[in-house]
DNA sequence: AGATAAGTTTAGGTATAACTAAATATTAAT
DNA sequence: ATTAATATTTAGTTATACCTAAACTTATCT
């Protein structure tokens, strides 16, 4: 069991959050522009991570994580999304006001207080913002989900998650009235611009540009 | 409102306590010994501290907290104690296996949180040892209390606190019975070794050391 | 292919927070 | 009042994690 620093930590969940997302090695500068900062820290950086086997990296070709790399950072992912099921959950905070305390509490080390969260929490599966939480082997239960742009006409599902958890998009969901478990039907898609109607619940009809859809995960 | 480090939150909260303690400068050996570090370092650090005005430092005579370093120190001890509550009322935990956890969460930086934290734990006013919580504001109140020790033969009170609140000594109060809120009172004390003998909730007899009974604090 | 652009690394520097060893100041003892 | 003991500070070093500027490698364009 290494000990991983808050920085080596945030630099392993930012390497495998986008290497989830394209399949190929993580470059130096999207690294940067992940963490907010410059490329020279990042170069900087890999080269420890390497050291510590937590990454495989070669020199102008970007990095791919290792196994063990994989563990240490679905390990902080499961403690941030828990952390954040606890602050709206149990301290009522919204679901965009949680991340950046999150981004705090996931780096404190403690096996059981984790273990004992997640028992307090009821053992949740996924986080305010629909993702899903690993357990503590690292598994990840992956649900099947597609941007809410890409349901066809008259097709029904459920909201399940965001793609961009960023405040300002969490407030403007909050304000149309599209929230995680919404049931959902696409009424009318507009060929010029891609925005669609939908209604909510059988109840509330809304609007959504094309880039807003595109940022709601849906179940069908 | 400055932004300390780790730290020097840490320094702070440190020199805060041995202060109380005794009441004149606060020595850099004292502060070492507190800290677990080295001289040469606490020097360093109270250099730093000056320049922030949490302090006040004369070279060779030791140091005195600020008003202001007050505010700052008594803001970490809130956390500390509001965690300890969080970790032994809703996690379960032990009173002798929080206090490292709450040295972690104690630097989390979120007013916000800490508020929240407070209203759902019903705003208590003393940690699992006994330790009052200051306010917001840091005030602290303070309650009469005095070591187990000094009560006279037949002398009566209750457990409010504990001096020490080491792993060891706690589970030691744990298995001989004694609790924060227990009414004891004083059966007998043995002029010899000073130790003493007390009937706890006017049911069970137990006895104590000197050095025990001197770590149990009690209000009559 | 050769030149240029884009991406990445290296070199050198800063700030924090430790350390050891040496120097210096204060306090206690003779 | 010196001297010795104790306490404290300074000097110099290390490790982490950043930065800018310069050098270098790889990818792209004509
Ligand atoms: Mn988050
Ligand atoms: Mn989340
Ligand atoms: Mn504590
Ligand atoms: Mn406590």
């Amino acid at each position: 069991m290494k000990t991983l620093t808050y920085a080596e930590e945030n630099y392993l969940k930012a390497i495998y959050h986008i290497s989830e997302a394209g399949k190929k090695g993580v470059s130096t500068n999207d690294i940067a522009a992940a963490m907010q900062t410059k490329p020279a820290s990042v170069s900087d950086m890999l080269r420890k991570l390497s050291n510590k086997k937590v990454i495989e990296y070669r020199k102008y070709y970007g990095v791919h994580i290792t196994e063990e790399g994989k563990k240490y950072a679905l390990q902080t992912i499961r403690k941030h999304r828990l952390w954040e099921v606890f602050l709206v959950e149990k301290l009522h905070f919204t679901w965009d006001e949680v991340h950046e305390v999150a981004d705090e509490l996931e780096h404190i080390k403690s096996a059981i207080l984790i273990q004992r969260l997640d028992e307090y929490l009821g053992y949740p599966k996924f986080d305010p913002h629909g993702d899903p939480i690993p357990d503590e082997y690292g598994d990840v239960k992956a649900r099947p989900r597609l941007p809410l742009s890409e349901i066809e006409i008259n097709g029904t599902g459920q909201i399940v998650a965001v793609k961009d958890s960023s405040a300002a998009f969490l407030r403007y969901l909050d304000k149309v009235g599209a929230y995680i478990g919404a049931r959902i039907k696409v009424l009318d898609k507009v060929e010029f611009d891609g925005s669609v109607e939908i209604l909510v619940d059988n109840k509330k009809k809304i609007f959504m540009s094309r880039e807003v859809a595109g940022n709601v995960l849906v179940m069908v």
